[in-house]
DNA sequence: CGGATTTGACCAGCGC
DNA sequence: GCGCTGGTCAAATCCG
């Protein structure tokens, strides 16, 4: 929460809260004309502000604190100045409520770091279960992603019709998970035969597992496609340029750049223009920053994060000869099979977000119209991680909140790149929404973009 | 003068 | 083995 005082003695305070979602205080204006009567009590009017299928939603919530924090004796010619010593009562009250809030904001920190790891565990869970599920359908084909859940639903159910607590059903789940764990490690192996060469391959035994997890994230890349005339955007890092190559098929130069703002950071990008758009910028991000980042870097660097976790879910074969990189691929767009496959001339794991307004001309890539599509996208997505949710008996309730975050901050953000960005990673799970998007030291370009396209690509 | 950029050299991976 | 390509290194150069 960040607060200022104007010179009218009004103070207004914006805050982000867990999703995002831009809550104005609207009014906390202990001298203002209008409140200068006796029987003035102070008035916090907490408006929350979302935008959903072109529906401004507005949340008033009035909160009289009871306090009469007026007095005859403030001067109403010179609100900028407030003799204390004539109304200590005012001061008094005004370092309690500032206690008061201060308190509160430590409590809400406390909480949301709670969230946090709550939402993280979930996802955890979710993308566990989606991939199991993913992997039984492909096998069995019969069984659909949604009979399986019904299924659970059905089971869970019937285990609250005969009564079962809570953890019985828990453990009936997990016993669940671990058969299907035991049933899916045979076409694991099946699908490793169907990855490429270039593909850093899943391998067997655990150990062996998270090495290969760690060189996929280190090795994962996030592109992002936008209209920029600058040689670089802004993403609100330090890099230093330490190379520059022509690239084949392209005449445009591409520069290459390490992460400057830590020593030993592992992090590189490589910004070269569109072939086929002069005007289109691609910058590809790898690697993930090993230090803490500036708010304005954090909404960038959090996609790039999400997206290694991403492609890590693994892989699925598909009929069209192209590989969905994992369950977001069927579950964030169910209905857009060809958004989300794999690009073959890709070196590397990558998730492409495309912030143009110009239709390209892969094949692979589908143009999403404008942030509601985004937000349908990301509801798509939502709405499997409540029928997952609920067969894993999870409170769906944060499901819904991350729809609401998403939409929210495409809807509202005016810097679509850091709104965007801040969908994903709301979606994605395991990034805190509240840290603050930068919309000063973002690029302005894409801003202005009313178009994006999210599409995966892996080889 | 120190940090950033430029640019040719070098290396590794891959296909033929 | 050789050539091609992408990625990185490091000396030279530039710039504030």
């Amino acid at each position: 929460m960040d607060g200022s005082r104007d010179h009218d003695q009004k103070v207004i305070i914006n805050s982000f809260d867990d999703y995002g979602e831009k809550r104005v205080v609207n009014e906390m204006d202990f001298f203002a004309d209008k409140n200068c009567s006796k029987e003035a009590s102070t008035t916090f009017e907490f408006k929350k502000e979302s935008k959903f299928d072109g529906v401004e939603q507005e949340l008033h919530l009035n909160l009289s604190t009871g306090l009469n924090l007026l007095t005859t004796n403030v001067p109403t010619s010179d609100k900028s100045t407030v003799d204390y010593t004539e109304s200590p009562r005012i001061s008094i009250e005004c370092v309690a409520i500032k206690s008061e809030l201060d308190r509160v904001s430590t409590e809400n920190e406390r909480l949301r770091a709670t969230l946090n790891q709550i939402n993280s565990k979930n996802y955890s869970l979710q993308m566990q279960i989606g991939a199991l599920l993913q992997h039984q359908q492909n096998i069995k084909g019969a069984t659909t992603v949604d009979q399986k859940i019904i299924d659970d639903k059905d089971k869970r159910s019937h285990s609250v019709l005969n009564g079962m607590e809570e953890k019985s059903m828990a453990d009936e789940l997990q016993k669940n998970f671990q058969t299907k764990i035991q049933i899916e490690k045979s076409p694991e192996k099946k699908f490793q035969e169907l990855i490429p060469n270039k593909v850093p391959k899943f391998h067997s035994s655990s150990k062996d597992m998270d090495q290969a997890e760690e060189a996929t994230i280190k090795k994962a890349r996030v592109s992002v496609r936008a209209r920029s005339e600058t040689p670089m955007i802004s993403d609100g890092c330090q890099w230093r340029k330490y190379g520059q190559k022509m690239a084949k098929g392209n005449p445009c130069p591409r520069a290459y750049y390490r992460c400057t703002m830590a020593v030993g950071c592992p992090v590189r990008k490589q910004v070269q223009r569109c072939v086929e758009d002069r005007s289109v910028l691609i910058t590809t991000y790898q690697g993930n920053h090993n230090h803490p980042l500036p708010s304005s870097a954090m909404a960038m660097a959090s996609t790039t994060s999400a997206a290694a976790s991403m492609l890590l879910s693994g892989p699925m074969p598909s009929a069209d000869g192209f590989m969905n990189p994992n369950v977001l691929t069927r579950t964030i767009l169910p209905y857009t099979a060809n958004l989300a496959s794999i690009s073959p001339s890709a070196p590397f794991p990558t998730v492409i977000l495309d912030l143009t307004n110009t239709p390209t001309t892969h094949s692979h890539l589908q143009i999403l119209q404008g942030p509601q599509a985004i937000a349908q996208a990301l509801y798509n997505h939502s709405r499997f991680l409540n029928r997952v949710s609920d067969a894993a008996s999870v409170s769906s309730e944060s499901s819904h909140n991350m729809m609401n975050a998403a939409t929210a901050a495409i809807a509202s953000d005016p810097n679509f790149t850091s709104a965007l960005a801040e969908a994903l990673g709301s979606i994605i799970g395991n990034i805190n929404p509240n840290t603050g998007i930068d919309s000063e030291n973002s690029p302005k370009d894409a801003s202005e973009s009313n178009m994006a396209n999210v599409s995966f690509a892996r080889k």
